[in-house]
DNA sequence: TAGTAAAATGAGAAGCTTTCGCATTTGGAG
DNA sequence: CTCCAAATGCGAAAGCTTCTCATTTTACTA
């Protein structure tokens, strides 16, 4: 039950908005594009347009529901808000997803940041490689 | 002269290759869109098709001649490859783009990696903040 | 509960960056 | 200098994402 969220976003509680919420709580894959969750809507019998999919998921990225990420390649992924912050290694070969949050990474960034006279709000920090699997 | 680079890397040496290669160089902005290289050849009185310029600089990435970057928002931007490593900071208003290198930050990276048991093969490293400029 | 205004949706068109296909030109080995 | 493979330029086309607008849905009010 998340119409609150939704609410609290200044949005109306619609049934778009509530499955795209659902289809990125019960998806196995954490990190899906917005056509994977469209064609995922769309298995599931839902009939949402392509375009509401876009437009749900950049409202939801303003609202801070969900955090938006460019993996190498080209298309964005998106993925449900966790508490905290983390960053992501990905395996070039399968396209594995791991996730991780360096503390001491992050206090280097906050240092940087201030050494060149920079305020920071965001940052993105991908590690590419060959997992364990692919490397056998 | 670069022309035994561009001869290094297998490729011929075309007047295109060597008018990108020298705007690369002679541009004040270290880091370019395959667009802005193209305006700027343009600009020059160059005739360059602007598939050509993808084409070189997708061929100058594969020969290590130029890094690629995907700064947020969208399109790819290259530089000429200086000797060693670095990451970026940009400001998310004007859009001014710093450099740097943090030894720390890199070694985490590759502890991360291995933590993680990936190979890791290259990573990417934006901070993202408002410069000092833009904060006042 | 029914009526209403505003917000949201779906479908397709359109926009942007990047790549492709192909006829023509160019570089460089012989 | 000749000749062929490689490279170029142009326009078309391919992804991904956003926009437009007629239609539907939501949330509020009476
Ligand atoms: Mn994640
Ligand atoms: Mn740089
Ligand atoms: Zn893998
Ligand atoms: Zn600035």
């Amino acid at each position: 039950m998340e119409s609150k969220d939704i609410r609290a976003a200044g949005l109306k509680v619609t049934l778009p908005r509530l499955k795209i919420l659902d289809m990125l709580e019960s998806s196995g894959n954490r990190h899906l594009s917005a056509e994977d969750l469209y064609k995922a809507l769309l298995d599931d019998g839902e009939e949402i347009g392509l375009a509401t999919v876009y437009r749900v998921l950049t409202q939801f990225e303003g609202a801070a529901l969900v955090n938006r990420h460019h993996f190498e390649g080209g298309n964005s992924v998106f993925e449900l808000s966790q508490g905290e912050h983390h960053d992501h290694i990905l395996c070039v070969k399968c396209g594995r997803v791991d996730e991780f949050c360096d503390e001491i990474i992050e206090q280097r960034q906050r240092l940087i940041a201030e050494e060149n006279g920079y305020e920071m709000t965001d940052h993105s920090l991908y590690i590419y490689g060959v997992c364990s699997e692919c490397s056998k």
